[in-house]
DNA sequence: TAGCTTGTGTGGTCCGACCACAGGACGTAG
DNA sequence: CTACGTCCTGTGGTCGGACCACACAAGCTA
């Protein structure tokens, strides 16, 4: 084993033996460099890697804010992973959208009609209808839209798969509207759609919102030219 | 921005300009630190970083084998990070299991009927017939055998994340077995399933296999006795 | 020609130093 | 007594240089 994986198996340890949770401080770079008997350096890279997991938070100075401290945001790991993988066109857009299409739909299924994420996505889809500013804040807003939807399902996990797939495609969705004959009407109808499927949500028709939610995103992509190829670059 | 993250901002470009590519050796250590103008340990977290998202592998010496290489397997940054969060209690299990469910039932549903991954998927079946190794070495075969499924429905992605999500929950499932009653009775059912869903999958029966899948997870873990609690430890 | 030796370049590790930063403790002027 | 400014301390961030183990390739040697 590599000196720097000592500090995710020790954290991991502790994390499991309850001597640390989501909030503590690690002790200083130092201090845990003599307590693990590796460099300095070696804690530094194991540290880099625990934060690349979005598992902890690094901050310099003193006070509340500074020393590196346990998070819990696994988006940041997938987020990362998913933007390099793209970039090696080793996931194909195709995978990312087919998994976006997946939980998606599941999201919408298992919302909980009451969850106060729904009003917010209330609230978005009426900035959206207010706020002409073309396609750059409109699609900001839809992700944003997507994201509330999955935290009304419910599952950590998934939502956060989800606002990573979409950050992962963020790029790839933007060039994709530059090539839309009439933005104004594709506009129109994503909210008008965007209103349906919030409207079945609440109204506890799953099964049809993610009837809906299909013809969304299916519809976006094939309007926008890419039917399902798997380029990436 | 912290100098370590210029390395991954550098490899993405590189990978986007198509002047990098998955098999590809990046500089040394000492060339890419003089290029980037930053230090050596810099480039060595930033390093750290991306082969803790999968994305390159280290190797000492000389050779094909050896200097800092580009792979592809994003399952390994899943994987950590799965590990992590669930250790610090910040991923139910529950959303876990019900990730799982989710991506088992889609693969079987989507699986392509002649993928050589289902024969694959058969011959484990077979072992986990011959060999009566105890609950640790049916649980590694059954891991591998659900692997399968997912890569017969051709998602690179789905697939990195059942598979990460089935290792971050195997200690935690080999815990349960420990508590079962009477093993070889659940291990004939288990097995007696598995046959069931991949004749549904080469049969072309989506759905019907979709179902046995769901009714074989939700089983095994409602029998283990969870009931879908939220406990991590 | 077969086998050993040496050379070269790789990542892995460590040390010690210095920096910017953000507070807290303290002392001083009002 | 209060308010302000200064100094001190501890944090992560960065750096340069050194040495190691390793694995292969070229060359020397028997």
């Amino acid at each position: 084993m590599r000196n720097h994986q000592v500090v995710s198996v020790w954290l991991e340890q502790e994390l499991a033996a309850g001597r640390l949770a989501i909030g503590s401080r690690l002790p200083g770079e130092r201090t845990m460099a003599e307590h693990l008997n590796i460099s300095r350096a070696s804690v530094r890279e194991g540290t880099r890697v625990l934060e690349a997991l979005g598992v902890v938070r690094a901050g310099v100075g003193s006070g509340p804010q500074a020393g590196t401290i346990i998070t819990g945001n696994p988006a940041l790991a997938l987020d990362a992973a998913l933007r390099l993988h793209v970039a090696s066109a080793h996931l194909p857009i195709k995978d990312i959208v087919e998994t976006r299409l997946l939980l998606e739909t599941w999201c919408v299924e298992h919302a909980s009609r009451d969850s106060p994420a729904l009003e917010r996505a209330a609230a978005l889809l009426d900035e959206m209808d207010r706020h002409h500013d073309g396609p750059a804040g409109f699609l900001e807003r839809d992700a944003l839209f997507h994201v509330a939807l999955a935290e009304a399902a419910g599952n950590v996990l998934i939502g956060a798969m989800m606002g990573s797939l979409r950050g992962s495609i963020a790029d790839y969705t933007q060039r994709l509207t530059a090539g839309l004959p009439v933005w104004t009407t594709t506009s129109e109808r994503l909210r008008r759609e965007h209103r349906a499927i919030l409207a079945a949500v609440v109204g506890g028709q799953g099964a049809h919102a993610a009837h809906l939610v299909r013809d969304h995103i299916e519809g976006f992509y094939r309007e926008s030219g890419i039917h399902r190829h798997s380029d990436s670059a």
